[in-house]
DNA sequence: CGAGAAATTGAGCCAACTCAAAGTCAGTGG
DNA sequence: CCACTGACTTTGAGTTGGCTCAATTTCTCG
């Protein structure tokens, strides 16, 4: 973790990525502004570096701007679910500092650049700034209802739709903030961490994927996933897509 | 669905459960008087009804006084994934509320007495009034965590370890409320449910259920649930308790 | 070009599923 | 009081989706 090489990088970062995200979703200028401000400098971190480590007590809120990352919960014996995955313009957090709860860890899956206000400091904001309160509460609705259908898709859903339904999840999201160029994007998990996150083992994520690539509804190249039919993946993901 | 009947059984209601309850948590007296006042008659719905039917875009706030309802989605084919239990004390339908989105059903599993706040109602609650906002703040967070408890669940257990956390985390909620006397509840739900929740077959579920009671981890007789050793369930059910 | 990480493929196994039958229980009507 | 009904639970038998273990190939990058 270091700050952002040059003053232009960091301002080109302020700049573009922010106003696409969640948090700042449908606010003036000048509250951008101010949100922008309360963030620190922004920072680089290399692939798999923690952002958050094991089970802090004052987390802070951060904002990415670039790179994906992902909290997730460790079981005693190894075993690791990843709760969300955060793409740039996301933040990850909030809950810490508003339940008093220790966070979970966080690790960037890439190279990431992001900001972050830090844990006093945003439960200050909280207590004072309503806008910025009205802001938490609808995040956190968010991503209560995201991890419900999260949820759903582990409870429900054979390897084959929970693996259409969380490719859809991330081309929406990532085409919705003008990150997915046609029907492709730059999936930016490895393997394992997808797994991980759709409750599979890697190797049986393995089969499904090639199942799906010769069922031609997708193409991979790389990081690079090409999403062939999506109808057809629609179809198959049975979760509602949030769109 | 009907008024309680009378007025003395309604104002027991009102008085008992309420302020064990989730909302009402840590507030003054002043305060649980007016959300009580804000709150409608209570009412009571029969084993199977639905609290809110289909996909309704101004579904009320509910709180629980007694009984056990719970929240789903419904896929296409029918499938049912259970995306949350409320046992007596607590509210449902903060998120629909706050996101302006259309309600998941919800159902009651057992004769429930409730109470509600309108839609519209809740919502102007929630602009003017701060510490509810405040109250709303944190139940929502802590939905999103108990959300990510159950997704967990779902993503790295294996059936036993799931029927284990889940009776921890019931019997857990209910002793919190003075609602389970020594090791034992009263489960009110039927093993559909309880699978739909899991993310099981009603099938697997019930030999997993006879296999934890021939290990000696609980016993049933009718609805009622006896956990005859908590530490062993706890080794079992990784899921960490929230208590 | 070599080394380590990630992805892919193969073979065999077991947990959880499906389909189906039988048993239990509460409530209802004769 | 008892037979009847319908909902719920339990048990049986066979199948399969997803897992494990292990080997191999492909990438990445120094």
């Amino acid at each position: 973790m270091q700050e952002a090489p040059s003053p232009e990088r960091a301002g080109i970062y302020l700049l573009k990525p922010i106003p696409e995200s969640t948090v700042f979703r449908g606010l003036d200028r000048e509250r951008v502004a101010l949100l922008c401000s309360w963030h620190g400098p922004q920072r680089r971190a290399e692939r798999n570096s923690q952002l958050v480590s094991g089970y802090e007590t004052a987390a802070p809120l951060i904002t990415l701007s670039h790179g994906w990352a992902f909290r997730y919960i460790l079981l005693p014996d190894g075993r690791r679910q990843i709760l969300s995955v955060a793409l740039p313009g996301d933040t990850i957090g909030l809950g810490s500092v508003l339940l008093e709860t220790p966070s979970y860890p966080v690790q960037a899956a890439v190279e990431v650049v992001y900001s972050t206000i830090g844990h006093e400091r945003t439960k200050e904001l909280l207590a004072q700034t309503d806008w910025f309160r009205q802001c938490a509460l609808a995040i956190v609705a968010r991503e209560r209802a995201e991890a419900e259908l999260t949820l759903t898709r582990l409870g429900q859903c054979s390897a084959a739709e929970r693996v259409a339904s969380v490719l859809l999840e991330f081309y929406d999201r990532l085409a919705k903030r003008g990150l997915a160029a046609k029907e492709s994007f730059r999936l930016d998990l490895t393997r394992e961490q997808l797994a991980d996150f759709v409750g599979l083992t890697q190797v049986h994520l393995n089969r499904i994927l090639s199942q799906l690539r010769s069922r031609g509804l997708l193409m991979m190249v790389g990081p690079q996933v090409m999403l062939t039919d999506i109808a057809g993946l629609e179809r198959l993901g049975v979760i509602p897509r949030t769109a």
